[in-house]
DNA sequence: TTCATTCTTGAGCAGATTAGTCGAGATTTG
DNA sequence: CAAATCTCGACTAATCTGCTCAAGAATGAA
């Protein structure tokens, strides 16, 4: 049930954008915020604007800047759309939904489409404007309630 | 955020077995109603001995049993057991922690570890015995609360 | 203009993981 | 004893992950 390590420098990156609101920054300038090497970082923000999160600016004095603002950038699609979909099995994804053999009589997709809707649940809800000031740590107070049987 | 498929065929076959309460079937009959290969399903199935959750008989006739009762396989533990670690992230994981190098300053770990609660939570309330029984449909329903802002 | 800076593009690659296959042996039943 | 069946360990092909690298294109400053 991993997150791969280019998810998390994706989010990182994006973090490190949104706490400098609007500013370039360079990829090595970035690099040296989030750990990544500057090589791996060049791919992933590159993937990063493709997608529309990111714009850049070559040359001296080039980098890149968040180009959606934090409350409109939402984490469960930039997983999604960098990792795939977020559904631990196939047969229950809604993006990318494939029937398996057994379907009719299985009694694990009620699971996994349980499983797929917190996940989805969670991080759908989540914004970066979220991450960035820190809301998901009232979670640690227990206010979570999952499912009444 | 995958399950594999030997944590999927895993499940389907102490479901068949759990269908058939006590009697041995032998590896081929599960690999029939699994839809799994009989040379795969060997390896699974001697994990799943190993681990305590079934019990073998060599031999003609032989095959293998339920060793616990539906009601005390738990779902999470099992998927635990078979493919690590539930949370998304190492830095998140109860079981299998590891810090990162950001750590402090991260802000990202509320995030996944409310990622790896809700997974936990579902999967860890989830026994054999729910799934054989269907009770997880209800949550089709709507009940579904994930947390409060 | 020229040069240093910085993004851009596409290729390449080592190691791990996944999803199995396979052969030979050990046990039990009839 | 023979057939059925589990057991054990090795092996493999394909895919994915997590990067590195080289060469080029654009921009800004001197």
């Amino acid at each position: 049930m991993k997150v791969s390590s280019k998810g998390e420098y994706a989010l990182r990156a994006l973090l490190v954008l949104g706490q400098h609101d609007g500013q370039v920054l360079s990829i090595s300038d970035i690099a040296d915020k989030t750990l990544v090497t500057v090589r791996y970082l060049e791919q992933i923000l590159l993937q990063l604007k493709k997608l529309g999160y990111v714009s850049s600016k070559r040359g001296a004095q080039g980098g890149y800047r968040l180009k959606l603002a934090p409350q409109e950038i939402n984490i469960g699609e930039v997983i999604r759309r960098l990792e795939g979909p977020l559904s631990p099995m196939s047969c229950a994804s809604v993006t990318a939904y494939e029937p398996c053999q057994l379907e009719a009589g299985c009694m694990l997709k009620p699971l996994w489409t349980l499983v797929r809707d917190t996940i989805a649940h969670v991080l759908e809800q989540t914004t970066l404007d979220d991450l960035l000031s820190g809301k998901l740590n009232v979670l640690d107070g227990g206010n979570l309630i999952v499912y009444k049987k």
